[in-house]
DNA sequence: CCTGTTGACTTCACGCTTCAAGTCATCGGG
DNA sequence: CCCGATGACTTGAAGCGTGAAGTCAACAGG
C-alpha cells in the first residue's frame, strides 16, 4: 500500500508545477532584491523586525521570534546580532527566567519598519495581488492552506473561525 | 497616478498572503531537505542534471543551463565545478566557437537523475498534489502563470497552444 | 595582420546559513 | 546545599551564493 499513487505527474499537474515551481524561486528573489534596494534589509531581517513590531511591548523571546519568522534559533541568532550592532533591535535576559533572552525593537526599528513596510507591500501587490482577480485570491488562500497542512499539520487549524490579526 | 492603488492589504489580501508566504519559505526548505536526505544533491544541482537530461545529445551551454536552471552563471558555473569532481558532467569547449562552454550529463550523471527523480515526484506529490483537488490545481496553473508573467513578461507567453515538454 | 570590442565563462573576496559543539541558568533529586 | 539533567541561546568552522574583476575566443574595422 506504500505505492497507491501514480508514480509521476500527468499532464495538467506538470503544467502546474513548471508554472508553480518558478514562482517559488523567482518571487521571493524579487522580494528580496526589493526590500535590500529600498531599504536596505533582508527579508529574513525585516521579518525579524515586523514579527517584534507586531508583538505586546515589541518584544519576544528568542525562540518565539525564531518560529514567527520561520527559522532556525542559530539563524536568528546572528541576525539579532547584526540588528542589535544597527541599533534597531536590544537583547535582555528575561527577568522572569534567566534562560530565556529577550529581544525588543528598539524605536529606531520601529522607524525602519515604518519606513520600510509600504514599499514591501507596494512589491507583493505588484507581483501578486495585482495581477489576480478577486477569485484567484480567494483561491490561493485555500491552496496555500491546503499546502502548509501537508508541510506541518501544526502550523494552524484549518477551519479556525476567528478572525487572524 | 503613481498612487492609484491602496497601500494595504484588505483582509481577504491579508489571509492569502499570510499563508502563501509560508508557503513560499517552506515548501522550497523541505524539498530541498528531501532531496538532499535522499539523493545527497541540492535542488540546485538537480534542477541543473535534470535540464541537462532533456536535452538533446544530453547537452546544453552553459548559459543555457543556467537559465534553465533559474540561476546566475557564476552560480552554475560553480555547481558545475562541483557536478564535474562527482563524475556527473563534463565540460567542453563547443567545437562550433570556442566562446561557448558547452555542459554535458555523463552516464553516471543519468543514472544519479533516475536514481532521485521519482524521490522527488513523489515529495512534491506527497506536499503538492494530494492535498490539492482536481479544480485547485487548474487554479494553482492560473495563479502561477499570472505571477510568473508580472514579475517576467519574457517568460512565456500567455496562451501558448503548443504542448510544453 | 593587428587591434579594439563584445560576450561567455571563471575566479575571488565577502557575507550569510548551517551544523556541531560549547556556555549558561534553572530545576529536581539526593 | 550540591549535582546532574534539561533546555535556551551563542559561537566557530565549513559550505554555498553573490557581485566585481579577470580571462579568453571570436569578430569587425583599419
Amino acid at each position: 500500500m506504500a505505492t497507491e499513487e501514480p508514480p509521476w505527474l500527468d499532464e495538467g499537474e506538470w503544467r502546474a508545477w513548471v508554472a508553480f515551481a518558478s514562482v517559488l524561486v523567482r518571487l521571493p528573489a524579487v522580494l528580496d532584491a526589493r526590500l535590500q534596494r529600498d531599504a536596505g534589509v533582508s527579508h529574513f531581517e525585516y521579518a525579524a523586525m515586523a514579527a517584534l513590531s507586531e508583538a505586546p511591548e515589541r518584544t519576544l523571546r528568542m525562540s518565539d521570534l525564531a518560529s514567527a519568522a520561520d527559522g532556525s534559533l542559530s539563524r536568528l541568532s546572528q541576525v539579532v546580532g547584526r540588528l542589535e550592532k544597527r541599533g534597531w533591535v536590544r537583547r535582555t535576559p528575561d527577568p522572569a527566567d534567566g534562560r530565556y533572552t529577550l529581544a525588543v525593537l528598539t524605536d529606531d526599528g520601529w522607524d525602519k519598519v515604518v519606513e520600510a513596510a509600504p514599499g514591501h507591500v507596494r512589491a507583493v501587490r505588484e507581483f501578486v495581488f495585482d495581477p489576480l482577480s478577486k477569485a484567484q485570491v480567494r483561491q490561493l488562500t485555500g491552496i496555500g492552506g491546503r499546502i502548509m497542512r501537508a508541510i506541518d499539520p501544526d502550523c494552524y487549524a484549518p477551519g479556525r473561525p476567528q478572525a487572524g490579526k
